[in-house]
DNA sequence: CGATTCTTTGAAAACAGTCAATCTGTGTGG
DNA sequence: CCACACAGATTGACTGTTTTCAAAGAATCG
């Protein structure tokens, strides 16, 4: 199951077969049935996830107890509470398996070690990280600016692997509007085609 | 001018005599009167700026012509259009002078040199770039979890020094309402007390 | 099949947006 | 120094959208 990730990153940059081997040996294999987390409310997160296969997200809850989506992974997409991660506070979000699924799962410390022992995965995991700090102002934008339907619209283009596959309430709680209007919007969108 | 961005350095790491030099002779400063731009839609943004005095913002059009805060800044912030930094592609904003200011702007080149000529700055850049993302992370979660008037209270109270200097339209573009919502949510919100 | 989870529907109420008019404060030029 | 213009903020009436609640339908899974 390393094998995908290693395609993963031999795809973007030429690693020797040391350099995999080095890797290989701080990656952990970690399979989660369906509903199982990965990480709860309160942890402190000291790990990244590589998807194998499945499909994750993650979500916070608010004071009423109600869900909110922050993201939705699947295949080849990493996952992990940046914020808990990066500053070794309790996690405010939790991530769970919506699939059974595969994951290798690379420790902060086994991850640095990797950054500093294979200096050319710097630039990579630069560019994944300025990818997703984009991606996350596209979503601020498109939040204060559109409409719940243009909202909608744009999710599913933007991630078409991913909406027929999660359930709709939780898309509707990740676009911050209620499932009942999701509904709505989706049957008024069928008609207008 | 330089001064100001020298402190903000010195302040999270010991830089000497001629490292301060190095960083000075990359530097250009620069005089934004109220109204002017800093960067407009369609250019290529190949520079970041600390603001050493004064207020700026930056702001998508929508289709119809309507303005979207994204971003406030003030004293010792960065500000840039990140997407188009990163990828050399045309910027989607535009960054503007809420007030004369005063900004100390650094090219991506300048920038790059200057991350290999100090190398104790890619730790305190990398810091900034995860506090960035976190902060966006937080918006978003806002965003799609509370409500207005909740969304307008966390704005105040995270950012004192900026709510009281902006415009209160631009307050609710930022915060993703109309300008008469917000109104209303700042009467509702006096009487309230 | 029975239970659970997810989605849809309808009706009512709450909420936010729009439009148009008015009000307030600031700053500029006569 | 006043008057006017302008940008910004507020108000009210109205419209349209979204939420909420309750109930019922589908779909999925053991």
């Amino acid at each position: 199951m390393f094998s995908a990730l290693a395609a993963y990153f031999n795809e973007k940059v030429h690693l020797t077969p040391q350099e995999l081997e080095l890797m290989e040996s701080h990656c952990h294999y970690k399979k989660l049935p369906k509903k199982a987390f990965l990480l709860q409310e309160g942890e402190v997160c000291r790990f990244s996830a590589f998807v194998v296969s499945g499909c994750l997200r993650s979500y916070r809850l608010d004071d009423e107890g109600h869900e909110h989506t922050l993201k939705f992974v699947i295949k080849d997409w990493w996952i992990v509470d940046n914020e808990s991660y990066s500053n070794g506070t309790p996690a405010q979000s939790n991530i769970q398996a919506l699939e059974d699924s595969e994951l290798m799962v690379l420790s902060k410390e086994s991850f640095q070690l990797l950054l500093e022992q294979i200096p050319q995965l710097r630039p990579l995991v630069d560019r994944l990280q300025t990818n997703s700090f984009n991606a996350s102002q596209q979503r601020i934008y498109k939040q204060i600016s559109a409409s719940p339907e243009e909202r909608y619209k744009t999710f599913v283009n933007t991630y078409p692997d991913i909406f027929n596959r999660v359930p709709l309430h939780m898309v509707a709680s990740y676009l911050g509007i209620s499932r009942e209007t999701l509904t709505r919007i989706r049957s008024h969108f069928a008609k207008s085609k």
